[in-house]
DNA sequence: CTGAAAGCGCTTACAG
DNA sequence: CTGAAAGCGCTTACAG
């Protein structure tokens, strides 16, 4: 930390104490207290020693170093995991399994914004420098091929979440063109035929594969493909809401939309009701990811719920456990059930072919 | 990074390009090499040195390693910031406020959830070990006295970030009973009486203070306190549903809800339209903390903006420029603004004592 | 059972 | 203008 140096007193920080204060205090060599503190297991040592450097640790209240111990061992126990927005809150749910997924094996997982980093393989690596991290995760937002080669050279082990790149063998997705289809299933059940798709932006990877399943399933349950029923939209409320608004201008419009995203469908819920559109009456929203929040708008959100918290998990694992250059590519084939809530129902004057049950 | 070191061979992992390397590779020292990096303004170097330099850094790929840099100067241009909850959307724009201060000063912040960590000092300090990060800003959850006073004494400068502690004189908080003040002002000038009060848990900080807000506001408006129109709520949807719920049970139920948090406003609002009660012909609400989301629930909330991303930008500051033990006890003085949108209006039968103007 | 020594990769006074 | 040396605080083979 830089403060105004030339005024701070010498005597105000005390020195900070260090293995070799300990070994003094204990009266025995810094290795052993080295070895002690570390639990080496090669360590023959009398107990009475062992808790002479463990109180003279607690007298002196010694903190090991990390980073002179990291640069002794080249591991920081350290996992970095950069995401394109925090606003999202999808990402919550995978921050919350890869940081569990992290302590479990011993590491610290730290959460950063690549909107702040810029992006680029050179941001990143200008954060990181070399040996900060022990490895790097990389959720959301493309990074370029030359990028990913920066990485790879400067020795970085990363891996790619929630998306795939060309170029790039190291990725866990979730599968989205799973979910998408079953959410169009559910919807036909409901006696749907004009079921719009209010689709991701046309450069995210996440994007493309829900379009892909949802075209699929169209495509298998009958209907032909309709231009007009397919509109790409930012993953934000006002991208939601204005694809909304260009998905109700077709005509005939449709009577149900399939939101490639949470934050979008709740813009679209939004765009519905103030062009008076009733759902579900009238018009029918499911989304792909469930949130705490869809089981609380007007009206609650019927949902696709796939494994967030799994994917951020397997990314760490994967991470630690994969020889950094080896290929990775997973498609995590963890549960994805659709919560039906009250955004779904029968089209107006038909009643569902299956109840609607599932 | 910890794999299965028997199997991998030992060549895979080029070794890593080092200061020697680079300076071998251009013919000079390696205080040269350094120094050229670091942009010693002592160093005189020729041109034809410099350029020589930085072309072997360049061919061979050379980045600093962090950790001897660290090490060598107590220095490691990173900042940690924890908070309880990636979920509450409000830390999203604290996060980014802090981030972009953190960059503009050549530090990188890093995020992490307290609730891994454990959330209390020792837990803190493991994870950190000493000299991981030039300083910790602490955002929203109790930290006990002495877990504070852990981690003065292990020297790791930081800050408490949106509340304050018994014992603590170093945070930053925003003006949250001014806040609350100006909402309850607005629900008073379209002619509202029986404001409730949608609170948060007691144990938080920012509720206590919200609250305080409420309380006063509503006295200077000649109305004496109700307890009934106070409920305690979590932080989260379910538990702004559940508060909702025993606020409409008040008798005479009240026409206005003040909601201490956005999250817990969802619930809120949904736990309206469940019960029946119309937003806001019959009953009006009104949150604290503005967000991406607040312009699309239905009906679109009303809010009181608080400068949140300066908060973050605010607290990076604090914890870089001020002495690690000196006394930072800030109320960020910035533009707190109502938001009026849908969900606020005149009690039913009654108009606006003001046209609603502001 | 414990200690002495080397070295991780840098930066920075200091000497020339 | 550039180089040699010390040292940040640890860990770990190695020697006793």
């Amino acid at each position: 930390m830089r403060h105004d140096d030339s005024s701070a007193p010498e005597t105000t920080r005390s020195r900070r104490v260090t293995v070799t204060d300990v070994a003094r205090h204990a009266a025995v060599d810094r290795s052993v207290v080295s070895r002690v503190l570390t639990n080496d297991p090669r360590l023959k040592v009398r107990e009475e020693t062992r808790q002479r450097v463990l109180s003279a640790v607690r007298e002196l209240g010694y903190i090991p170093n990390a980073m002179a111990r990291s640069l002794r061992t080249s591991h920081t126990g350290t996992l970095a995991l950069f995401l394109p927005d925090f606003a999202n809150p999808v990402y919550a749910e995978i921050i919350t399994g890869a940081e569990a997924a992290a302590a479990a094996r011993g590491y610290v997982l730290m959460t950063g914004s690549s909107s702040t980093a810029g992006g680029t393989a050179e941001a990143y690596l200008k954060l990181l420098g070399q040996g900060r991290v022990d490895g790097l995760l990389l959720a959301g937002e493309a990074l370029s091929a030359d990028a990913q080669r920066a990485l790879s050279v400067a020795g970085i082990p990363h891996l790619l979440l929630n998306r795939r790149m060309r170029g790039s063998h190291r990725y866990v997705t979730l599968d989205d063109e799973r979910a998408a289809g079953m959410a169009v299933e559910h919807l036909v059940e409901l006696g749907h035929e004009r079921i719009a798709h209010l689709a991701g932006p046309s450069g995210a990877d996440t994007a493309r594969r829900r379009k892909a399943g949802y075209l699929a399933a169209m495509k298998a349950a009958g209907f032909p493909p309709d231009s007009s029923l397919v509109v790409a939209a930012d993953y934000t409320p006002v991208g939601g809401a204005e694809g909304m608004v260009t998905l109700l201008r077709a005509d005939p419009p449709p009577t149900a939309v399939l939101a490639a995203n949470f934050v979008a469908a709740i813009g679209a819920l939004s765009a519905a009701w103030s062009a008076g559109v009733s759902v579900p009456d009238e018009l029918s929203i499911v989304t792909i990811h469930d949130s705490p929040l869809a089981g609380f708008t007007v009206p609650a959100l019927t949902a696709v719920r796939m494994p967030l918290q799994a994917l951020g998990a397997r990314g760490v694992e994967l991470l630690l456990t994969s020889p950094p250059d080896a290929e990775v590519t997973e498609i995590l084939s963890g549960p994805i059930e659709l919560v039906v809530r009250s955004s779904t129902a029968a089209p107006a004057g038909r009643t569902s072919r299956n109840a609607g049950s599932r």
